[in-house]
DNA sequence: ATGACATTCTTGT
DNA sequence: ACAAGAATGTCAT
């Protein structure tokens, strides 16, 4: 309850602030008073106000999102990525991913822009802003985020993958997945998330891979292109843009080679809030 | 067919 | 070290 549910809005808009800051400027390395006097709070209350929301301190954030320790992280090379899938990976002091099955829908809909397809829709707050869903009766095919004011722009952002299919909105019957889903304590090996994906063969082929990624981990384009057998960095770059599973198909943990972040579809600073977030999920163990 | 990509590897300074 | 250019596979026009 602490780190996940919204807080207060102005709070909030605080963290975000810090948080655009540091993405902004991490090459500088700021220090906690350089954040505290832009956002005009003293060092202290800004420091546990930080915490509590990203379960890190800021500085611990901005390490986490710098890219040597994201080339670290690379270098170590990854063990867990194999086995990470299939058999869940509860272990003693291992902290569990969102566990999810998932259901390939043949291109024969995403051709046809999800004709007869019947989805419900809906807002729900989550700690990286506004996160809408997108539900069909096999389960979650759509999760965007978008900041305040901006819902009909990603209404419309989704809406254009599935141009054919029928909409309706939920907010109500939403929220239960929601919750479930930004809260790390209701993620239960034996109560997946269902989800289906919508796209082509390739498509579908990299987003497995994605799903593969252990949480708090990181994965470069080129390696999830050995990891599907598609030696072409560019077209996995491509088709890990267009995932509409942000979060649960976790996109946001492949980076360039160097290290260094390249592109969001939600946003840069989301990308970093995300993987801030995790940083401290897996510190936090 | 062609061009646009959330990249990467190879060269030339 | 660093910048510029070619090389790649996939998808939409």
């Amino acid at each position: 309850m602490t780190a996940l549910e919204a807080p207060a809005k102005n709070d909030y808009e605080i963290v975000r602030r810090v948080i655009e800051t540091i993405s902004e400027n991490w090459r500088d390395q700021p220090d906690l008073t350089t954040l505290a006097s832009e956002v005009g709070k003293n060092p202290i209350a800004l420091q546990k106000l930080f915490k509590r929301w990203a379960g890190l301190t800021p500085k611990d954030f901005l390490q986490a999102v710098t890219v040597d320790h994201a080339k670290r992280l690379l270098d170590a090379g990854t063990p867990l990525l194999e086995a990470s899938l299939e058999l869940g990976l509860s272990g003693p002091g291992r902290l569990h991913d969102l566990f999810v099955t998932h259901e390939a829908m043949s291109p024969g809909v995403y051709k046809s822009g999800g004709e007869g397809l019947e989805v419900t829709y809906g807002f729900h707050p989550s700690p990286f802003g506004t996160a809408l869903l997108m539900m069909t009766d096999k389960g979650l095919a759509g999760l965007a985020f978008c900041d305040s004011g901006q819902e009909a722009e990603a209404l419309e952002d989704m809406q254009g993958r599935w141009p054919r299919a029928n909409y309706h909105r939920d907010d109500k019957q939403i929220a239960a997945t929601a919750k479930r889903i930004f809260d790390p304590g209701e993620w239960h090996p034996d109560r997946p998330l269902r989800i289906v994906m919508i796209g082509t063969d390739f498509e579908i082929r990299v987003w497995e891979g994605l799903l593969s990624i252990p949480l708090g981990d990181l994965q470069t384009y080129s390696g999830l292109g050995e990891r599907v057998g598609a030696n072409a960095p560019r077209a996995i770059g491509r088709a890990v843009g267009r995932n509409p599973l942000s979060f649960v198909v976790p996109c946001h943990r492949v980076v360039g080679k160097s290290g260094a972040l390249t592109g969001y579809h939600w946003g840069l600073t989301r990308k970093r809030a995300m993987l801030g977030w995790e940083a401290g999920m897996s510190a936090a163990t």
